[in-house]
DNA sequence: AGGTGCAGTGCAACTGGTTGCATAGGTACG
DNA sequence: CGTACCTATGCAACCAGTTGCACTGCACCT
Protein backbone atom coordinates (compact mmCIF):
# COMPACT_ATOMS: atom_id res chain seq x y z
CA UNK A 1 0.00 0.00 0.00
CA UNK A 2 1.89 3.30 1.64
CA UNK A 3 -0.28 5.24 -0.82
CA UNK A 4 0.28 8.55 0.93
CA UNK A 5 3.79 8.77 0.37
CA UNK A 6 3.41 8.11 -3.62
CA UNK A 7 0.56 10.99 -3.56
CA UNK A 8 3.09 13.32 -2.00
CA UNK A 9 4.87 11.92 -4.70
CA UNK A 10 2.91 12.99 -6.96
CA UNK A 11 2.06 16.39 -5.44
CA UNK A 12 5.52 17.56 -5.41
CA UNK A 13 6.65 16.41 -8.93
CA UNK A 14 4.22 18.83 -9.98
CA UNK A 15 5.27 21.38 -8.15
CA UNK A 16 7.69 21.92 -5.12
CA UNK A 17 5.88 22.75 -1.31
CA UNK A 18 6.15 22.91 1.96
CA UNK A 19 4.29 20.35 4.73
CA UNK A 20 2.02 22.90 5.03
CA UNK A 21 1.33 23.73 1.44
CA UNK A 22 0.80 20.01 0.20
CA UNK A 23 -1.98 19.79 3.00
CA UNK A 24 -3.95 22.61 1.52
CA UNK A 25 -3.39 21.36 -1.77
CA UNK A 26 -4.45 17.69 -0.79
CA UNK A 27 -7.77 19.66 0.23
CA UNK A 28 -8.63 20.54 -3.47
CA UNK A 29 -6.92 17.86 -5.71
CA UNK A 30 -5.90 14.34 -4.85
CA UNK A 31 -8.10 14.90 -1.67
CA UNK A 32 -10.75 13.53 -3.60
CA UNK A 33 -9.04 10.72 -3.73
CA UNK A 34 -6.68 10.33 -0.53
CA UNK A 35 -7.47 12.92 2.47
CA UNK A 36 -4.57 13.50 4.69
CA UNK A 37 -3.75 15.74 7.44
CA UNK A 38 -0.73 17.97 8.09
CA UNK A 39 0.32 15.99 11.13
CA UNK A 40 0.42 12.84 8.56
CA UNK A 41 1.96 14.73 6.03
CA UNK A 42 4.57 16.19 8.48
CA UNK A 43 5.54 12.79 9.27
CA UNK A 44 5.54 10.93 6.25
CA UNK A 45 7.91 13.83 4.55
CA UNK A 46 10.48 12.85 7.59
CA UNK A 47 10.66 9.33 6.89
CA UNK A 48 10.81 10.12 3.14
CA UNK A 49 13.79 12.04 3.37
CA UNK A 50 15.37 9.89 5.45
CA UNK A 51 14.30 7.19 2.85
CA UNK A 52 16.66 10.06 0.39
CA UNK A 53 12.87 10.00 -1.82
CA UNK A 54 12.82 13.77 -1.35
CA UNK A 55 15.08 17.22 -0.05
CA UNK A 56 14.20 19.90 1.28
CA UNK A 57 15.01 23.44 2.19
CA UNK A 58 14.16 25.84 4.37
CA UNK A 59 12.89 29.41 2.78
CA UNK A 60 12.48 32.31 5.38
CA UNK A 61 9.45 34.39 4.71
CA UNK A 62 8.63 37.81 6.15
CA UNK A 63 5.94 38.35 7.97
CA UNK A 64 5.43 34.37 8.31
CA UNK A 65 7.24 31.63 9.99
CA UNK A 66 10.03 29.75 8.07
CA UNK A 67 9.19 27.21 6.06
CA UNK A 68 10.70 24.25 4.42
CA UNK A 69 9.98 23.53 0.99
CA UNK A 70 10.62 19.89 -0.45
CA UNK A 71 11.52 18.54 -3.89
CA UNK A 72 12.05 15.08 -5.40
CA UNK A 73 14.79 13.26 -5.93
CA UNK A 74 16.13 10.78 -8.35
CA UNK A 75 15.57 8.30 -5.69
CA UNK A 76 11.74 9.08 -5.31
CA UNK A 77 10.75 9.43 -9.05
CA UNK A 78 12.55 6.29 -9.60
CA UNK A 79 10.10 5.24 -6.46
CA UNK A 80 6.71 6.55 -7.97
CA UNK A 81 7.74 5.00 -11.28
CA UNK A 82 8.09 1.85 -9.38
CA UNK A 83 4.69 1.98 -7.75
CA UNK A 84 2.77 3.47 -10.40
CA UNK A 85 3.11 -0.13 -12.70
CA UNK A 86 2.15 -1.94 -9.67
CA UNK A 87 -1.16 -3.81 -9.24
CA UNK A 88 -3.46 -2.20 -6.43
CA UNK A 89 -6.02 -3.97 -4.98
CA UNK A 90 -9.70 -2.30 -5.58
CA UNK A 91 -10.99 -0.65 -2.92
CA UNK A 92 -14.14 -1.64 -0.59
CA UNK A 93 -16.86 0.58 0.09
CA UNK A 94 -16.48 2.04 3.46
CA UNK A 95 -18.93 4.30 5.23
CA UNK A 96 -20.49 4.16 8.27
CA UNK A 97 -23.56 5.67 7.13
CA UNK A 98 -24.33 2.01 5.87
CA UNK A 99 -23.81 0.33 9.11
CA UNK A 100 -26.33 2.91 10.79
CA UNK A 101 -29.27 2.27 7.73
CA UNK A 102 -29.10 -1.39 8.18
CA UNK A 103 -29.49 -1.57 11.54
CA UNK A 104 -31.95 1.45 11.48
CA UNK A 105 -35.01 -0.76 13.63
CA UNK A 106 -32.72 -1.55 16.17
CA UNK A 107 -32.98 2.55 17.35
CA UNK A 108 -34.53 5.45 16.35
CA UNK A 109 -35.43 5.38 12.95
CA UNK A 110 -36.30 8.97 12.36
CA UNK A 111 -32.66 9.68 13.57
CA UNK A 112 -31.24 7.93 10.61
CA UNK A 113 -33.07 9.83 8.79
CA UNK A 114 -32.22 12.67 9.40
CA UNK A 115 -28.35 11.87 9.54
CA UNK A 116 -29.20 10.29 5.83
CA UNK A 117 -30.28 13.43 5.41
CA UNK A 118 -27.80 15.67 6.97
CA UNK A 119 -24.95 13.21 4.88
CA UNK A 120 -26.87 14.13 1.37
CA UNK A 121 -26.36 17.78 2.10
CA UNK A 122 -22.76 17.08 2.57
CA UNK A 123 -22.34 15.10 -0.13
CA UNK A 124 -24.48 17.56 -2.53
CA UNK A 125 -22.20 20.47 -1.78
CA UNK A 126 -19.24 19.14 -2.24
CA UNK A 127 -20.45 17.67 -5.89
CA UNK A 128 -21.45 21.36 -6.31
CA UNK A 129 -17.93 22.55 -5.74
CA UNK A 130 -16.25 19.71 -7.68
CA UNK A 131 -18.77 20.82 -10.48
CA UNK A 132 -17.41 24.45 -10.10
CA UNK A 133 -14.12 23.88 -10.60
CA UNK A 134 -15.10 21.51 -13.63
CA UNK A 135 -16.28 24.21 -15.12
CA UNK A 136 -13.79 27.11 -13.93
CA UNK A 137 -10.33 24.59 -14.87
CA UNK A 138 -11.74 22.46 -18.02
CA UNK A 139 -14.33 23.81 -20.11
CA UNK A 140 -12.70 22.20 -22.80
CA UNK A 141 -12.23 18.49 -21.66
CA UNK A 142 -11.95 17.05 -25.04
CA UNK A 143 -9.13 19.09 -26.21
CA UNK A 144 -7.34 17.69 -22.82
CA UNK A 145 -4.04 15.57 -22.87
CA UNK A 146 -1.67 14.37 -20.49
CA UNK A 147 -1.52 15.56 -17.14
CA UNK A 148 -3.82 17.97 -17.57
CA UNK A 149 -6.55 15.34 -18.75
CA UNK A 150 -5.56 12.97 -15.50
CA UNK A 151 -6.31 15.94 -13.63
CA UNK A 152 -9.66 16.21 -15.36
CA UNK A 153 -10.39 12.41 -15.11
CA UNK A 154 -9.82 12.40 -11.54
CA UNK A 155 -11.81 15.24 -10.66
CA UNK A 156 -14.79 13.80 -12.77
CA UNK A 157 -14.23 10.43 -10.35
CA UNK A 158 -14.79 13.04 -7.57
CA UNK A 159 -17.70 14.17 -9.32
CA UNK A 160 -19.43 10.74 -10.30
CA UNK A 161 -18.98 9.79 -6.48
CA UNK A 162 -20.67 12.53 -4.31
CA UNK A 163 -23.46 12.37 -7.23
CA UNK A 164 -24.34 8.67 -6.60
CA UNK A 165 -23.74 9.28 -3.08
CA UNK A 166 -26.04 12.46 -3.07
CA UNK A 167 -28.74 10.27 -5.27
CA UNK A 168 -28.63 7.13 -3.22
CA UNK A 169 -29.42 9.61 -0.26
CA UNK A 170 -32.16 10.61 -1.76
CA UNK A 171 -33.36 7.05 -3.12
CA UNK A 172 -32.99 6.21 1.23
CA UNK A 173 -35.18 9.51 1.57
CA UNK A 174 -38.06 9.05 -0.53
CA UNK A 175 -38.10 5.11 0.22
CA UNK A 176 -38.24 6.02 4.54
CA UNK A 177 -40.64 9.27 3.89
CA UNK A 178 -43.30 6.52 2.88
CA UNK A 179 -42.78 4.23 5.65
CA UNK A 180 -41.79 6.94 8.16
CA UNK A 181 -44.31 9.18 9.31
CA UNK A 182 -46.81 6.37 9.94
CA UNK B 1 -16.01 5.76 14.98
CA UNK B 2 -15.89 2.01 16.55
CA UNK B 3 -18.35 1.06 13.55
CA UNK B 4 -17.24 -2.22 13.82
CA UNK B 5 -18.33 -2.75 17.29
CA UNK B 6 -21.79 -1.64 16.47
CA UNK B 7 -21.53 -3.24 12.43
CA UNK B 8 -20.83 -6.43 14.57
CA UNK B 9 -24.06 -5.72 16.90
CA UNK B 10 -26.32 -4.90 14.24
CA UNK B 11 -25.83 -8.61 12.83
CA UNK B 12 -25.95 -10.14 15.80
CA UNK B 13 -29.12 -8.10 16.62
CA UNK B 14 -30.64 -10.09 13.75
CA UNK B 15 -28.89 -13.07 14.49
CA UNK B 16 -26.54 -14.85 17.07
CA UNK B 17 -23.59 -16.20 15.22
CA UNK B 18 -19.83 -17.29 15.90
CA UNK B 19 -17.20 -15.23 14.51
CA UNK B 20 -16.35 -17.15 11.43
CA UNK B 21 -20.20 -17.09 10.43
CA UNK B 22 -19.33 -13.46 10.93
CA UNK B 23 -16.78 -13.09 8.87
CA UNK B 24 -19.20 -14.84 6.34
CA UNK B 25 -21.97 -12.53 6.13
CA UNK B 26 -19.75 -9.87 6.10
CA UNK B 27 -18.57 -10.42 2.64
CA UNK B 28 -22.29 -10.30 1.31
CA UNK B 29 -24.25 -7.61 3.54
CA UNK B 30 -22.91 -5.35 5.88
CA UNK B 31 -19.57 -5.29 4.15
CA UNK B 32 -20.70 -3.25 1.42
CA UNK B 33 -20.35 -1.14 3.21
CA UNK B 34 -17.71 -2.26 5.77
CA UNK B 35 -15.47 -4.91 5.46
CA UNK B 36 -13.52 -6.90 8.27
CA UNK B 37 -11.34 -10.25 8.64
CA UNK B 38 -11.78 -12.15 10.48
CA UNK B 39 -8.47 -11.27 12.93
CA UNK B 40 -10.62 -8.38 13.61
CA UNK B 41 -13.69 -9.50 14.49
CA UNK B 42 -12.42 -12.03 16.82
CA UNK B 43 -10.39 -9.92 18.70
CA UNK B 44 -13.22 -6.93 18.45
CA UNK B 45 -15.81 -9.66 19.95
CA UNK B 46 -13.85 -10.18 22.55
CA UNK B 47 -13.18 -6.73 23.99
CA UNK B 48 -16.97 -5.86 23.63
CA UNK B 49 -17.63 -9.31 25.47
CA UNK B 50 -15.74 -7.91 28.53
CA UNK B 51 -17.33 -4.39 28.19
CA UNK B 52 -20.67 -6.75 28.55
CA UNK B 53 -22.08 -6.28 25.01
CA UNK B 54 -22.42 -9.73 23.73
CA UNK B 55 -21.65 -13.06 25.66
CA UNK B 56 -20.82 -16.37 24.39
CA UNK B 57 -22.03 -20.21 24.76
CA UNK B 58 -19.35 -22.64 23.42
CA UNK B 59 -21.11 -24.90 20.83
CA UNK B 60 -19.86 -28.56 19.99
CA UNK B 61 -20.12 -29.72 16.67
CA UNK B 62 -19.81 -33.34 14.88
CA UNK B 63 -16.87 -33.18 12.16
CA UNK B 64 -15.85 -29.59 12.71
CA UNK B 65 -14.25 -27.62 15.24
CA UNK B 66 -16.48 -26.08 18.25
CA UNK B 67 -17.81 -22.49 18.14
CA UNK B 68 -18.37 -19.90 20.18
CA UNK B 69 -22.20 -18.47 19.79
CA UNK B 70 -22.23 -14.81 20.32
CA UNK B 71 -26.15 -13.04 21.14
CA UNK B 72 -26.40 -9.37 22.30
CA UNK B 73 -26.51 -8.49 25.90
CA UNK B 74 -29.02 -5.97 27.52
CA UNK B 75 -26.30 -3.05 27.38
CA UNK B 76 -24.64 -4.17 24.00
CA UNK B 77 -28.68 -2.94 22.55
CA UNK B 78 -28.40 0.11 24.45
CA UNK B 79 -25.03 0.52 23.39
CA UNK B 80 -26.02 0.06 19.11
CA UNK B 81 -29.44 2.40 20.20
CA UNK B 82 -27.45 5.44 21.41
CA UNK B 83 -24.58 5.15 18.51
CA UNK B 84 -27.23 4.98 16.07
CA UNK B 85 -28.38 8.07 17.06
CA UNK B 86 -25.22 9.84 17.33
CA UNK B 87 -24.01 11.96 14.19
CA UNK B 88 -21.39 10.79 12.16
CA UNK B 89 -18.67 12.75 9.74
CA UNK B 90 -19.69 12.03 6.28
CA UNK B 91 -17.22 10.11 4.39
CA UNK B 92 -14.67 11.01 2.29
CA UNK B 93 -13.78 8.73 -1.08
CA UNK B 94 -10.34 6.81 -0.33
CA UNK B 95 -9.17 5.17 -3.68
CA UNK B 96 -5.38 4.51 -4.44
CA UNK B 97 -6.55 4.33 -7.61
CA UNK B 98 -7.40 8.36 -8.32
CA UNK B 99 -3.47 8.70 -7.03
CA UNK B 100 -2.41 6.47 -9.96
CA UNK B 101 -3.95 8.17 -12.17
CA UNK B 102 -3.19 11.98 -11.57
CA UNK B 103 0.42 10.45 -11.41
CA UNK B 104 -0.15 8.57 -14.64
CA UNK B 105 2.11 10.72 -16.63
CA UNK B 106 5.17 10.25 -14.16
CA UNK B 107 5.31 6.84 -15.17
CA UNK B 108 3.95 4.07 -17.36
CA UNK B 109 1.11 5.73 -18.80
CA UNK B 110 0.23 1.87 -20.43
CA UNK B 111 1.01 -0.04 -17.21
CA UNK B 112 -2.07 2.59 -15.07
CA UNK B 113 -4.85 2.37 -18.22
CA UNK B 114 -4.32 -1.83 -17.69
CA UNK B 115 -4.88 -1.16 -14.01
CA UNK B 116 -7.96 0.86 -14.63
CA UNK B 117 -9.01 -2.01 -16.93
CA UNK B 118 -8.70 -4.85 -14.32
CA UNK B 119 -10.27 -2.36 -11.33
CA UNK B 120 -13.03 -1.74 -13.99
CA UNK B 121 -13.84 -5.72 -14.71
CA UNK B 122 -13.41 -6.32 -10.45
CA UNK B 123 -16.07 -3.58 -9.75
CA UNK B 124 -18.35 -4.76 -12.60
CA UNK B 125 -18.08 -7.89 -11.50
CA UNK B 126 -19.28 -6.99 -7.84
CA UNK B 127 -22.19 -4.84 -9.33
CA UNK B 128 -23.18 -7.87 -10.92
CA UNK B 129 -23.05 -10.27 -7.73
CA UNK B 130 -25.24 -7.02 -5.88
CA UNK B 131 -27.69 -7.08 -8.75
CA UNK B 132 -28.46 -10.82 -8.69
CA UNK B 133 -28.77 -10.60 -4.98
CA UNK B 134 -31.29 -7.55 -5.48
CA UNK B 135 -32.76 -9.30 -8.24
CA UNK B 136 -33.04 -12.75 -5.73
CA UNK B 137 -33.90 -11.31 -2.37
CA UNK B 138 -36.03 -8.05 -3.38
CA UNK B 139 -38.49 -9.07 -6.50
CA UNK B 140 -41.13 -6.55 -5.26
CA UNK B 141 -38.64 -3.49 -3.21
CA UNK B 142 -42.00 -0.92 -3.37
CA UNK B 143 -43.81 -3.45 -1.10
CA UNK B 144 -40.83 -3.54 1.36
CA UNK B 145 -40.79 -2.24 4.97
CA UNK B 146 -38.85 -2.03 8.17
CA UNK B 147 -35.86 -4.51 8.45
CA UNK B 148 -36.06 -5.68 5.00
CA UNK B 149 -36.40 -2.70 3.47
CA UNK B 150 -33.28 -0.95 5.22
CA UNK B 151 -31.59 -3.77 4.07
CA UNK B 152 -32.53 -3.25 0.44
CA UNK B 153 -31.32 0.40 0.63
CA UNK B 154 -27.99 -0.49 1.81
CA UNK B 155 -27.52 -3.12 -1.11
CA UNK B 156 -29.08 -0.18 -3.48
CA UNK B 157 -26.01 1.57 -2.06
CA UNK B 158 -23.75 -0.72 -2.83
CA UNK B 159 -25.04 -1.06 -6.64
CA UNK B 160 -24.82 2.57 -7.02
CA UNK B 161 -21.47 2.18 -5.72
CA UNK B 162 -20.01 0.10 -8.11
CA UNK B 163 -22.26 0.97 -11.10
CA UNK B 164 -20.47 4.89 -10.15
CA UNK B 165 -16.97 3.79 -10.12
CA UNK B 166 -17.63 1.15 -13.33
CA UNK B 167 -19.19 4.01 -15.44
CA UNK B 168 -15.91 6.11 -14.11
CA UNK B 169 -13.33 3.78 -15.14
CA UNK B 170 -15.02 3.24 -18.41
CA UNK B 171 -15.18 7.29 -19.05
CA UNK B 172 -11.09 7.06 -17.81
CA UNK B 173 -10.38 4.26 -20.35
CA UNK B 174 -12.33 6.19 -23.38
CA UNK B 175 -10.29 8.53 -22.58
CA UNK B 176 -7.25 7.13 -22.14
CA UNK B 177 -7.78 5.29 -25.57
CA UNK B 178 -7.95 8.05 -27.36
CA UNK B 179 -4.38 9.99 -26.91
CA UNK B 180 -2.91 6.60 -25.34
CA UNK B 181 -1.77 5.05 -28.68
CA UNK B 182 -0.26 7.52 -30.77
C1' DA C 1 -6.59 45.04 25.06
C1' DG C 2 -8.31 40.66 23.93
C1' DG C 3 -10.13 37.01 20.96
C1' DT C 4 -10.13 34.56 16.63
C1' DG C 5 -7.96 32.67 12.81
C1' DC C 6 -4.18 31.69 9.65
C1' DA C 7 0.51 30.15 8.48
C1' DG C 8 3.98 27.07 9.93
C1' DT C 9 6.18 22.84 12.30
C1' DG C 10 6.15 19.25 15.37
C1' DC C 11 5.70 15.42 19.47
C1' DA C 12 3.16 11.78 21.97
C1' DA C 13 -0.39 8.70 22.73
C1' DC C 14 -3.86 6.15 20.97
C1' DT C 15 -7.06 3.48 17.90
C1' DG C 16 -8.06 0.81 13.96
C1' DG C 17 -6.70 -2.42 10.57
C1' DT C 18 -3.42 -5.69 8.14
C1' DT C 19 -0.26 -9.59 7.82
C1' DG C 20 2.01 -13.55 9.12
C1' DC C 21 1.84 -17.34 11.69
C1' DA C 22 0.04 -21.44 14.69
C1' DT C 23 -3.10 -25.13 15.61
C1' DA C 24 -6.35 -28.84 14.50
C1' DG C 25 -9.58 -32.08 12.50
C1' DG C 26 -12.49 -32.91 8.30
C1' DT C 27 -13.36 -33.36 3.36
C1' DA C 28 -12.38 -33.64 -1.55
C1' DC C 29 -9.38 -34.48 -5.50
C1' DG C 30 -5.86 -36.51 -8.19
C1' DC D 1 -1.35 -41.30 0.03
C1' DG D 2 -0.33 -36.64 -0.15
C1' DT D 3 -2.00 -32.08 -0.91
C1' DA D 4 -4.96 -28.56 -0.66
C1' DC D 5 -8.90 -26.30 1.06
C1' DC D 6 -12.67 -25.42 4.60
C1' DT D 7 -14.24 -24.67 9.39
C1' DA D 8 -12.78 -22.60 13.59
C1' DT D 9 -10.06 -19.72 16.86
C1' DG D 10 -6.37 -17.01 18.21
C1' DC D 11 -1.48 -14.36 19.21
C1' DA D 12 2.06 -10.96 17.99
C1' DA D 13 4.01 -7.54 15.38
C1' DC D 14 3.41 -4.06 12.53
C1' DC D 15 1.56 -0.05 9.78
C1' DA D 16 -1.63 3.73 8.95
C1' DG D 17 -4.40 7.29 10.59
C1' DT D 18 -6.54 10.29 14.31
C1' DT D 19 -6.56 13.39 18.21
C1' DG D 20 -4.82 16.40 21.43
C1' DC D 21 -1.52 19.35 22.47
C1' DA D 22 2.52 22.96 22.17
C1' DC D 23 4.94 26.96 20.25
C1' DT D 24 5.56 31.33 17.27
C1' DG D 25 4.07 35.46 15.11
C1' DC D 26 1.13 38.27 12.18
C1' DA D 27 -3.52 40.13 10.81
C1' DC D 28 -8.02 41.34 11.62
C1' DC D 29 -12.16 42.42 14.24
C1' DT D 30 -14.53 44.34 18.28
Amino acid sequence: MVALEHALLVSLSEREGSGYELARRFDKSIGFFWAATHQQIYRVLKRMEEAGWVTHTDVAQDGRPDKKVYRVAAPGSDELARWLAEPVEPTMLRDELGVKLRGASLGDVTAVRREVARHRDEHAARLAAYQAIERRDFPKPSKLAGRELHQYLVLRGGVRAEQSFTDWCDEVLEALREEGPR
